[in-house]
DNA sequence: GTCTCTGCAAAGCATTTGCAACTGC
DNA sequence: GCAGTTGCAAATGCTTTGCAGAGAC
């Protein structure tokens, strides 16, 4: 049951590990994988995706899904909220403290054993936001 | 820009909408298919899926994105949050209400304009929570 | 030396799309 | 009758996986 493999801090690792938490801009696989391949161009894609996994199970990075977007990747493993934008797809941290105490509004008035919760903001970035405002006013 | 585009009710289309709210499970795309294909054996996925997307635009069901799965469908197009089972995907309702004071918290603390949240607490299911019980007992 | 990890390529899976025939309105 | 819609099938896009060789410890 547990898993008892240890895992080798190989080059790949350790480079994604770097990528991701160089700009930490919550990266999809794809991205990771461009800017990984510049410091070691035989990388292969699957490689990135195997240690992505692994990475999070470590407890190294955390792995977001958002609605209605690919997989993204977080450098800080702590909880912490996002914001998206419906625009371009831009993810940021949410200035906004976790709000644990929003799971004790469920006890008693749910069947489910509770976990946790995820909270993402939608919103448009400020990039994305000019280009609606300029073409709202050109139609 | 504007779609004029007049909707049709077809058979297909009543049908789907008529199975999402028969139980209002949240199913996903291939269970409503599944559904519907009892009613109309020659329906294809792909008509499913089209229907799908008309209706979200029409405001008759909402599209759920939640964490690690596939798309799913709530018959109920007001705006609520859901409880997602990790171990078999159930998703029920959250019984809490819509908290919108969340957006204001983010008013000046991000370059964001903000458009919404979307809010998902994960959890074990009443089946999912006694298996693993047993299971830990028997371990 | 062993056991994990890698690169490559193929497969998997949910979803989307092109197209000719069909059907609401 | 026309434009939206369907069924079919192929394509898409992200992610996973099988395998033989390579490399970390």
């Amino acid at each position: 049951m547990a898993t008892d493999k240890k895992t080798r801090m190989t080059q790949q690792r350790r480079v994604i590990l770097e990528e991701i938490r160089r700009y930490n801009n919550h990266p999809a696989a794809d991205e990771i994988y461009e800017r990984v391949r510049k410091r070691l161009p035989r990388i292969s894609l699957g490689t990135v995706y195997r240690n992505l996994e692994v990475l999070c199970e470590l407890g190294e990075i955390q792995c977001l899904v958002l609605s209605g977007a690919m997989k993204r990747y977080d450098g800080v493993a702590k909880k912490h909220y996002h914001i998206r934008c419906v625009g371009c797809g831009r993810v940021d941290d949410a200035p906004i403290a976790p709000l644990n105490e929003l799971e004790d509004d469920l006890y008693g008035t749910t069947v489910f054993e509770i976990i946790g919760h995820n909270l993402e903001f939608t919103g448009l970035c400020p990039e994305c936001s000019r280009q609606r405002a300029q073409h709202k006013a050109a139609g």
